[in-house]
DNA sequence: CGTTTAGTTGACTAAATCGTTCGGGTATAC
DNA sequence: GTATACCCGAACGATTTAGTCAACTAAACG
């Protein structure tokens, strides 16, 4: 299991979709606009995620694209694999022969991580990366407006990324 | 955190001196025969790994890398850092300037999963992934060498990589 | 001393991937 | 029938990947 920035644009724009999808499908010209990403590249992303049975499209005007299960049915580990072709780092492409006497040691190594990092996406739904982005929203909503006299803000503290 | 082969590459490269290191250096040379990795690249990962301090090297004939710390003190996180150069998937680069009103969602989004995953990897040691290894080459052997009559073979299920 | 071993560094390359741009299609609502 | 918006594929520059080659330095050993 892979993870680029390409999975994570994928992600992006599946909660842009969840997030503004409530009534009616979403363009992809507003998700376009919306989250800065090319309207090109997010056809080819939604083309996947299509093919894979995670959205469904609706054509022509007052067309565009629709979750096809409700966002707390939506992993993240999901939604990577459709879009992120997956490569094996094991060398030998299944054939375990690589040695002689013994096979590869990234063969059974590499499968034990990649289980552990996708076991821990397929819990992470859609639903609450849409919670809590909602909740961010609020947060800077109110940082941006000015807090009456004698209250005080709450700040969400943000994470580092790496 | 990115996850690509190159990382797997330098995780693998370092359980392998972590197993064959117990006994004096170990020479890239060897680690490129014994994993099939390019000498050449092994050296430009080792030239990462050394100057982030999780290898320390020995010139001179009898000379290799040995491991900077114990092999319980090195994590799977460490070592891909070390190798894998970051890149930030927030587009606006830290700048958060990518709307006019709002700043986009991938900003604190990702980052909550950065952390997650870069917890999880620095939570998993290099001395865990060692007696992994050590106990899959047991059941190798076991499976490779005919069982005496009467014995049943202990074998180790191997899981699939992604 | 000189040779051999083995790390150190840098440039350079083929291939793949990333993200984008362009140009055309086809289904559908109005 | 026209505008909308999904669909498809080719092509592109930029970056990353993985590897090759070449020259250099430090240390052991005879």
């Amino acid at each position: 299991m892979r993870l680029t920035t390409k999975g994570r644009f994928a992600v992006t724009a599946m909660i842009d979709v969840a997030m503004h999808g409530t009534d009616g499908p979403v363009t992809l010209a507003a998700v376009s606009a919306r989250q800065r990403i090319s309207l090109s590249y997010l056809e080819q992303l939604f083309g996947k995620l299509r093919r894979s049975g995670l959205v469904e499209s609706v054509r022509g005007p007052g067309g565009g694209y629709l979750l096809a299960r409700a966002a707390a049915q939506l992993s993240v580990a999901q939604i990577i694999i459709a879009v992120d072709e997956p490569i094996d780092a094991t060398q030998c492409g299944g054939l375990e022969n690589c040695h002689d006497d013994r096979r590869c040691m990234t063969h059974d190594l590499w499968a034990g991580l990649n289980n552990h990092i996708f076991s821990y996406l397929s819990g992470v739904s859609l639903a609450q990366l849409v919670a809590k982005q909602r909740q961010a929203a609020i947060a800077a909503a109110l940082e941006a407006r000015p807090m009456p006299a004698g209250t005080t803000p709450c700040k969400v503290p943000v994470t580092a990324a790496a």
